[in-house]
DNA sequence: TTATTTAGATACCGATCGGTATCTTTGTGC
DNA sequence: GCACAAAGATACCGATCGGTATCTAAATAA
């Protein structure tokens, strides 16, 4: 009955869901007992402190979010066809997000930058993670011939992930996919110009 | 030198630094009274709650951004400069934000869409506000034949946003003004896309 | 079956939270 | 100069915060 993995997996999930939604700091401890019918015994035997049950929560959720979108990527043949990919998978996050309260990445930056320089620099190589996954989509496209040979990798990879995240902000306030509909437009037409 | 006046600004002032470096949530009544050097009688006085206090010093630090702003605006004559300003100035949020902590709107977006809805009505104005500054220019720069005739002023005005404000969330964990640098370049060439 | 370890519950700690009632001090109108 | 109103300081409230010491109950090894 009693399964000591589980519980701690059960405690991420919900603290996790609950960090992305109402924010690390303003989720209290009590939040999450709340939430998972545990006490606070529980969750001090699998996590130290408040600051480490948050650095494995932000784990765990970006561990969830690059498997999906690890799978889109795969199921598509060309770099163009990848790219695409990941600009749909970030609107999902506007109109059927994974985890209640949008782009974790987006949302622990924000939070994090100043305060929380722990949190911070998890965040900051999550991004990194990411940006190169795009910079790898583009090298493989300009090897195979699918994308045009002399483009700047860093900078295609920058301008997505910017334009997507800042849609995504956009689209929270606005509370449609209209915003983030016109982004993933914009940036087709960009994958399009470096398409062969 | 009592000024009743003097205090409310004051009090303004310093809990909307706080709030846009630390957060909302994350910045108590303490930490004000202990920036300005008033008690909470004093705060209390001129604020009916902390969320009015929120709500109150959202609008004092949005009225100092739009200001700067529309003074840099106001400074070049033709519709593609005017749009070029806009693009620096938020690229002064990374490398000399008149405000500690980033752009505003960003960070108001984020903590409090899902809470807070008092905060996040007041943060979907400004940002219809802000967007509707650059659908103007646009608009105006159509009319006195300075931009293309027949462009998405809509399309333009959110790529422009959207990609600024996720490129500072990018900056603020890279810590450098790199990705920033990388979007500016993208707007630039698209401004002149569209620039007769 | 029993001894031992470990997962989780319970009860509590001091500190801090937002908020308020009350008091003192300052400026102002007469 | 005096009465009054407004500004701000002080002291306190109950609730909640993160965290811990201790206890009970369940799984495991013998």
């Amino acid at each position: 009955m009693r399964n000591p993995n589980e519980t701690r997996g059960a405690i991420l999930h919900h603290a996790g869901s609950l960090f992305n939604l109402q924010g690390y700091k303003a989720t209290s401890i009590s939040n999450i007992t709340e939430a998972t019918g545990y006490t606070k015994g529980a969750i001090y035997r699998h996590f130290k402190n408040k600051e480490k049950l948050e650095e494995q929560s932000l784990v765990y959720l970006m561990g969830i979010m690059f498997e999906k979108l690890r799978v889109q990527i795969k199921e598509r043949k060309t770099a163009g066809d990848k790219l695409k990919s990941i600009v749909y998978f970030f609107e999902s996050y506007v109109t059927k997000s994974p985890i209640k309260g949008g782009c974790p990445l987006l949302n622990v930056a924000i939070e994090a930058d100043d305060n929380s320089p722990h949190l911070r620099k998890k965040a900051h190589t999550i991004l990194e993670v990411l940006k190169e996954s795009i910079v790898i989509i583009l090298s493989n496209g300009i090897k195979f011939g699918q994308l045009k040979k002399d483009i700047d990798k860093d900078y295609y990879a920058t301008v997505i992930i910017a334009s997507l995240e800042g849609a995504i902000m956009m689209s929270k306030l606005s509370k449609t996919n209209h915003d983030i509909l016109i982004v993933i437009k914009h940036l087709e037409e960009m994958i399009e110009d470096i398409t062969l």
